[in-house]
DNA sequence: CATGAATGAGATTTCATTCAT
DNA sequence: GATGAATGAAATCTCATTCAT
């Protein structure tokens, strides 16, 4: 593992365990192996570093996600695989997770330009979109759909993580709940 | 208003503001209108007056929605009730709201003690409890069911706050949600 | 117990057990069960608190010794009693024994008037150049031969406070060590 | 002279002048010719620098006696070089000296390991005891007659430095008062 | 006399960032 | 690129002292 990627593996594990102001960058380069004045060759600031690690992990998701939606399939199943791959994500990659909701409650999130943040919604806007356009889902307003599936994902994983579940149970909550999220938005 | 009170209201905006860490003990008093030192008298610590921020309004908030949710009605409006006097002191409230969502993402919130959470939490669960005895919703987890609906709030929050809605409009997006949620689990 | 008095026992205890700068105010006011104001009613300044304590305690050594001396008696019986008396006091007084010991090595001891602690050592500086005049001791500079008398009975103090002694052996040691004292002088 | 012991050295200085709570860590820093926060890279807190200090000037002076004490010598040489050799050192290193009173004094003392300190004193009690079974020093406690040894050099030094004396009569007072501090323990 | 809330100067310590090697 | 010693601004917290009541 080269000396960036040393950094960035690092820089996750203490911002979650400590939060961002609890992890000093001399920590985050000792853990990484690397010396204090060599994270910033990479990273001009720390804040640039954190912002970093964020636009990573939101990338990474949009691709996971991308990758693992059916196309040329009924609206239903391709919102349906949409919303797994986003909840299967977060729980394969939760130190990420948890460091994007970090991320979302901090100061540097309002830095972010909002174009950016769009950029990454607009998937998942057009599809309810073309699910009303298509008469299967309600015609409310697509901003106010997107915000309960979105946030009905993280109740889900809420409770997915504070429980022990078996590989069965976990498929079959998740089914329940997306048929629950689909009678409802139908 | 006494100098406790100047204090804690300066504190809320600076931390909803700036963040936990950007706030500066200092510029807090200076905001309050109070010497440096002064601050310490009332909270020995930073920490101990974020802490107390936070189990202030949690109270408030519990206080508000066990005044505002309807007793002796049937479930349905007794759920009722008590969501959306949860969302409209949210509305109401938003520094204060940001405020707790801050915290909760923050590494102050590990410190709390479990007791002190589930205390505000068991109410809600019991009312969920007390709806699937009475057969009106779905038998499943109260974690499940309580973590939907709770997110399904903050869900709505979001767009709410993202949009300049009129009162008729506020109310009616409100009362379509909730039917959908109920619909969603009886 | 008037208040006064609580300060000052309350400031021994204290600044023997954490020190000058270990010690607050608001701690010794506390102890003494008065208000923090109080104690700045007595005393003007902290460091005056310190040197009262220190020269109440040296003119009660002083007075004991005077009244426990005896006075026409041979000079060995005089200044044995007179050495005695002091170990003694600092036996039965360890705590303000202690602080004054504390208080030697402190920057608050340059601050004092050299004439003010000249008078305390004038009658030891007499006796001893007494005793040279009668022939009894050796011709050496008094300043010399009281540095280790007083020495001797620090030595002594420190080796019977670190020993749990009875009173039997106790005054055995002291006899002995006296007499060693006085052959090495003599 | 690198800033280790710039640091040191200036942190003699002050603190012998103005006492350990009398001088600010800056200040050191200032005297020392280095930034605020080079201090703290080499000594973690201002306590760790006190210490560190004082163990130093321990083994120092250990040093310096173990290497001025006659060996192979007949018992009262050699515990007549050892304790001019301490004296002496006292005497060319009296900041060092001083500073070590001032610690003896001070709550940081009681934090040292009881057997840091034994370490110091068992060369100097063996030596003692070897006296007392070759029948040289009467048979009395090790511990009674190492304080009173040690506090006669005390008394001594205390005398000597507050006079200004040529060679001849330091060396002259030095062998006098040996000679019947080895009169008195004979 | 007594109180104790309020003060604010000052102390220690941290840490993001720089830069000479 | 890599290093890590050095920096110094800034942050939290303490505490002797004051003063209105």
């Amino acid at each position: 593992m080269n000396k960036r990627d040393s950094i960035i593996k690092a820089a996750l594990n203490l911002f979650v365990e400590n939060g961002f102001h609890g992890t000093a960058t001399s920590k985050i380069a000792q853990e990484a192996g690397v010396a204090n004045g060599t994270l910033f060759q990479y990273f001009k600031t720390k804040e640039e570093l954190i912002v970093t690690l964020y636009t990573n992990f939101k990338e990474e998701l949009a691709l996971y996600v991308a990758n693992n939606t059916a196309v040329d399939a009924n609206i239903k199943d391709t919102i349906k695989t949409n919303i797994l791959a986003s909840l299967y994500w977060a729980l394969d990659n939760r130190e990420k997770f948890r460091f994007m909701q970090q991320f979302h409650t901090s100061p540097y999130h309002g830095q972010l330009e909002l174009e950016t943040l769009r950029k990454y919604e607009e998937p998942h806007l057009q599809l309810i979109q073309q699910g009303i356009n298509e008469g299967a889902i309600k015609p409310l307003p697509v901003d106010l759909l997107y915000a309960l599936m979105l946030n009905q994902v993280f109740g889900l994983y809420q409770f997915m993580t504070s429980k022990e579940l078996s590989k069965t149970e976990q498929s079959e909550v998740v089914e329940t709940t997306f048929e629950m999220l689909w009678g409802m938005i139908t």
